[in-house]
DNA sequence: GTACCTATAC
């Protein structure tokens, strides 16, 4: 490179017209250049020239070009050391950066306040406390602890690298200026660690303190909110976001939508979402992922409808969808779509995979879950756990348990969800002594605590072994009290092999923790009307219809062509049910076939209503 | 010539 024809250079504006640049230094740095070493002899004004000259390297990725002028430079100044230390950081390599900051501190260079909070962002980039806390006495020496950067910064350090926010609200507290980065890093400071209380508490101190609010300590806010659930609070948020004129801000408008759909007001952020008046594809696919977890199809309509609007579906939105049709059991949909993820190359991404993996088990194409989860680029827990679930309920008990030893040899730690997953593969396929084993090593050999849902897999695969006393003993001995789904393991384990005893038991303790449990009435009847005793079973139903509690209809549906069928038990409307009958003999023609025995009780309720 | 927080969707 040729230093004059740089500095002719109109895209390259780096050095003002009125530096003059000493003629030595001209020839050092094109020596730099042809790596022909004549060190120049630095000025003030060829110091900022290689300042600038660092941090445009930086700013465009050539690390290497920017080393080497700095290592050719003999008297470096405070700020191009400076210059360096934030390059690093800037690009993400806090290791070098700290680098560069011990043999600036060795050499006898001394820190300014700008240097200390470009050095704090590389420890809190390497997470690392321990060098914060000699910077943070560094700065105390050199009395720069009193600048609002520096501040800042140690205060974001603390709360990133810090077990506790303690150390963060130290110098919080101390701060005499604060400005809306402090408040800010602070907010996050309690929320990126979960402790969303604490970070709506320095907002609201920052409302009552009148502190100008901004765009982003609101959407944080409004995070929090969504994430605690409650639609009061957010409520409050979208009245002040109004009063500010943030309200339709995209990432606040976005933020408002998502709390309203994770409080459970879709009709809320249906009405909201029509209000926002210029969407981006993060506004379609936060409704699309609100309709989707709350179970409704809309979710696809939403889909077509954003394609219709010409915005192109990402990673988020594919994967709102796919577990729609998961949830739905929507097969030709699910692949279709699948097709067009492929169309746009975006196989390959994490949530996405495990996405597909779910869908095609819970479409009954365990299969291909297999061929996605063996041609993922990367896995995580949820990926193995997703793939064992999907062989867990199709009955593959074995290949669920190769696969949990599969993981734990790619050194993938389990989780209390991974051993769901394992133990309740081993009930669905009767291998109750190897899930009675994973059970009793859970804390010893992986140190996972079982909770109440691992001990409703084991009540259940007992269970479904027949074995209800040991099951009602495991309830007995569990170190909590049992909660509704332990107690529903039992009473349908109890259901499955007719005992009418412990079954009535079990009904009892969910009734009192649930009361009005329609499903938990119908079940007990059941067991009562299976064991021959009618008169149990009328006064159960007696009991139902005098506290007005009413079982909802199971909804069944299938997907026939590119439509969806849906029926009910004893359904006779719809130019469909015939077909939905006929399907149901043939199912039943080829259950004798192949020598299942009918549960001549289940027949009958599918036959007639029994709500 | 060098510095802090910065939000939303799986």
């Amino acid at each position: 490179m040729n230093i004059s024809r740089l500095l002719s250079n109109s895209h390259f504006p780096l050095v003002p017209p009125h530096i003059r640049l000493p003629l030595v230094w001209t020839r050092g740095l094109a020596a730099h250049h042809s790596n022909d070493l004549h060190l120049p002899i630095p000025t003030e004004a060829s110091s900022i020239l290689a300042t600038k000259l660092v941090t445009s390297y930086f700013h465009r990725g050539r690390l290497e070009q920017a080393r080497k002028l700095f290592d050719e430079i003999p008297n470096r100044d405070v700020v191009l050391w400076t210059a360096m230390i934030s390059g690093y950081t800037s690009r993400g390599l806090y290791s070098n950066a700290w680098a560069v900051f011990c043999q600036m501190t060795s050499q006898g260079m001394d820190p300014n306040e700008f240097t200390i909070s470009s050095v704090l962002k590389a420890c809190k980039g390497m997470e690392s406390c321990s060098c914060g806390l000699m910077v943070h006495g560094l700065a105390l020496k050199h009395g720069l602890d009193g600048c609002i950067y520096v501040e800042n910064t140690l205060m974001d350090m603390y709360a990133t690298c810090c077990p506790s926010m303690d150390d963060a609200y130290m110098v919080f507290r101390h701060i005499r200026e604060k400005n809306a980065v402090s408040w800010t890093t602070m907010i996050t400071g309690y929320t990126h660690r979960g402790d969303v209380y604490g970070g709506l508490q320095v907002f609201r101190r920052m409302i009552q303190e009148g502190v100008d609010l901004n765009p982003f300590s609101c959407s944080i806010a409004i995070r929090a909110c969504a994430s605690i659930g409650i639609p009061s609070f957010g409520k409050q948020m979208h009245v002040m976001v109004i009063k500010c004129g943030f309200d339709f801000n995209l990432p606040v408008a976005n933020s408002l939508l998502d709390m309203y759909c994770r409080c459970n007001s879709l009709s809320e952020a249906k009405r909201y979402f029509h209000e926002i008046p210029q969407k981006d594809l993060i506004t379609w696919n936060t409704l699309i992922a609100g309709y989707e977890k709350s179970g409704s199809d809309w979710s696809l309509n939403l889909f077509l409808h954003m394609l219709s609007e010409g915005l192109s579906p990402n990673c988020f939105t594919f994967t709102s969808v796919i577990a729609a049709c998961a949830n739905l059991a929507l097969l030709n949909c699910g692949e279709q779509i699948h097709g067009g993820i492929f169309q746009r190359g975006l196989q390959g991404n994490l949530p996405l995979d495990n996405a597909l993996i779910d869908m095609y088990a819970k479409c009954g194409c365990v299969d291909d879950s297999r061929r996605i989860f063996d041609e993922m680029p990367q896995r995580d827990l949820v990926s193995w756990t997703s793939m064992m679930m999907g062989y867990g309920t199709h009955g593959y008990g074995k290949e669920a348990i190769g696969l949990f030893n599969k993981m734990l040899d790619s050194g993938i730690r389990p989780d209390q969800i991974v051993f769901m997953g394992v133990l309740s593969a081993c009930s669905h396929a009767g291998l109750v002594s190897e899930g009675l084993n994973y059970f009793n090593s859970m804390a010893t050999n992986y140190h996972v605590t079982p909770n109440q849902e691992i001990y409703g897999c084991v009540v259940d695969l007992l269970g479904r072994a027949g074995r209800i006393k040991e099951a009602y003993q495991l309830i007995e001995a569990m170190p909590f009290k049992p909660d509704v789904s332990v107690w529903s393991a039992l009473l349908g384990a109890c259901k499955a092999h007719g005992d009418s005893n412990l079954g009535r038991l079990a009904a009892q303790k969910i009734l009192s923790l649930r009361p009005n449990g329609a499903d938990t009435y119908v079940i007990l009847s059941n067991i009562y009307a299976a064991d021959g005793k009618w008169g149990e079973f009328a006064k159960v139903r007696k009991l139902m219809r005098g506290i007005g509690c009413k079982k909802e209809a199971g909804v069944s549906w299938i997907e026939v062509g590119n439509q969806v069928y849906s029926f009910v038990v004893g359904d006779k409307v719809g130019s469909h049910i015939e077909m939905v009958y006929r399907g149901l003999e043939m199912l039943v023609q080829h259950m004798k076939e192949v020598g299942n025995d009918l549960d001549s009780d289940c027949l009958l309720h599918l036959l007639e209503d029994e709500s």
